[in-house]
RNA sequence: CGGGGUGUAGCGCAGUUGGUAGCGCACGUGGUUUGGGACCAUGGGGCCGGAGGUUCAAGUCCUCUCACCCCGACCA
């Protein structure tokens, strides 16, 4: 069998149509079917497994960090929606009503929450007292519904799940800290769980949170050079704390408002690690996402013996990783296939020819390699190849972002490049909001990012001329 | 919200000048198979997206609707 050779045949080459490649993965992989509701998904047990790793990874590194998990309700009156004027205007468009209890038409109308600040805020209004009560660091893990004109599975539907953190601090030191805090532990759970590189910086006023003072975000890089936010943590300073009167008394028993802070991650990293990781077999997970990390499938298990041994290995194996036997009676080849598609990390060969030399194959998903591992060795092994394709999986997106990120110092040059060979153009720029808007519209793309590692490409901007105040990370986004 | 496309079996499709629906895959059963998507036999499955109309007769022609997908403008 050559290498290059498509086993897969049921899906559409990334370089011949991109966006169908997705939706081919999105579909054969089973994560996801279209749902009866216009810009729905329905999340299939594969692909909400996927979710469950993040929430389990993200879980336990928000508890670390001394958050705990609350609920608030699905409706949002449409007066507390109000309060926060920049708030509102930002989501206005896309909010959802309700109306109507039963037959009857409700007093006021509620909104289905499109995120969670105002709730939080009405809270945080009635609990908080004193600085003994802070900080308040709350998450939320919840769906939110934000009514969009042109969806996508993952990475943009009308209903998504994510998860949504916010805390109430008693100074902007402290609330600065934690968006920064947050942003730091996305950055490094997609690092080490999702094996995503990511560049890390400051959105700008224009691509900054409704409401917020500042927004930071975790930006990633797609197969096809298309940026994808992946997270982002904002800053609010007290301006949400005024408009809800969410004060405390200090100890010189003074009154103070608190400074707070929000910060989410979606499914749609579940569309980042396809994109990122994906190839035209289908699905590529990370060992560390993925929920199933290893297939056994035997073969020609009609005869005697392979079967057993096959069960015998996947109970010794179940307690060192996440597992799954197939000993359905599909042909090994549709098996392979099959496991190819969904990203299955490794799958593991046993044969009559293995039994008799007490042996196994390993072959790895990301780059087809065979392995021959001694049946003893097995326990060392599986987590050895698994940390190892965890790894090579990273270093290998870090090499496409490395590779997909250009620099430009002339308005021509980025042109060229974004219409070229499209990925992030690193580029020096004035802070106008003008500049912003004349390079959407010319070329479509917009700042992902001022990073957090600045570079000095110039000291001019590269759209206007004048005197650059910052290098900032640009692109076509999802 | 504009532009384009598609709706016929679970999925992918065919269906001629209008004559009352077919193929592949999938599924059920029996058997033979099993190191890269097996084969034979046999069986089940349909208000042709919906509503009007034209006609003796509509999957097919006309009108109107609805849904979904894709590509753009706005957004986790």
């Amino acid at each position: 069998m050559k290498d290059d050779k498509k086993l897969v045949e049921e899906i559409t080459s990334m370089h011949e149509d991109f966006a169908k490649w997705y939706t081919d993965v999105v579909l054969k992989a089973d994560l996801v079917d279209y749902s009866s509701v216009g810009g729905c998904i329905i999340f299939r047990p594969y692909g909400y497994s996927i979710w469950e790793n993040i929430q389990r990874e993200l879980n336990r590194r928000f508890k670390e960090t001394g958050h705990e998990n609350v609920y608030m309700p699905l409706f949002i009156p449409e007066s507390l929606l109000q309060k926060e004027k920049d708030h509102v205007e930002g989501f206005a468009p896309e909010v959802a009503w309700i109306t109507h209890g039963g037959s009857e038409e409700l007093t006021e109308r509620l909104c289905v929450r499109p995120t969670s600040e105002t709730l939080f805020c009405d809270h945080y209004s009635k609990i908080i007292h004193s600085y003994r009560d802070l900080p308040k660091l709350y998450n939320q893990w919840c769906s939110v519904v934000r009514w969009e004109k042109t969806t996508r599975p993952f990475l943009r539907t009308r209903e998504f799940l994510w998860q949504e953190g916010h805390t109430a601090h008693a100074t902007a030191e402290e609330a600065q800290e934690e968006t920064i805090r947050m942003l730091n532990i996305y950055a490094e759970f997609c690092e080490n769980v999702l094996a995503i590189p990511v560049v890390k910086g400051r959105k700008t006023e224009r691509e900054k949170f409704a409401g917020a003072h500042a927004t930071f975000t975790i930006e990633s890089l797609m197969h096809d050079g298309k940026a994808l936010q992946c997270g982002t943590s904002h800053n609010f300073g007290d301006g949400f704390a005024k408009a809800f009167d969410i004060q405390y008394t200090d100890k010189n028993n003074q009154l103070q408002y608190v400074h707070q802070t929000s910060w989410g991650v979606s499914t749609r990293l579940i569309g980042a690690i396809i994109m990122v990781h994906g190839d035209d077999s289908g699905l590529v997970l990370p060992p560390n996402a993925a929920p199933i990390q290893l297939v056994i499938v035997p073969i020609a298990q009609h005869k005697p013996g392979v079967l057993e041994k096959a069960r015998e290995i996947s109970g010794r194996l179940s307690g060192i990783c996440r597992l799954k036997l197939d000993d359905s009676d599909k042909m090994p080849g549709w098996k392979f296939s099959e496991y190819e598609m969904k990203g299955i990390p490794l799958r593991l060969e046993i044969g009559p020819k293995d039994i008799e030399n007490n042996q196994v194959v390993l072959v790895r998903r990301d780059n087809r390699q065979k392995e021959i591992v001694s049946m003893d060795d097995l326990e060392n092994a599986i987590p050895r190849v698994l940390a190892d394709i965890q790894k090579g999986l990273l270093e290998k997106a870090r090499a496409m972002l490395k590779d997909k990120t250009y620099s430009a110092k002339t308005f021509a040059e980025f042109e060229k490049i974004i219409n070229e060979t499209p990925g992030f153009i690193k580029a020096m720029w004035c802070g106008s909001s003008e500049c912003e808007e004349t390079v959407k519209e010319k070329t479509g793309a917009t700042a992902r990012c001022i990073p957090f590692e600045q570079e000095e490409l110039s000291q001019k901007c590269f759209c206007c001329g004048k005197e650059a105040r910052h290098m900032v990370y640009w692109g076509k986004a999802y």
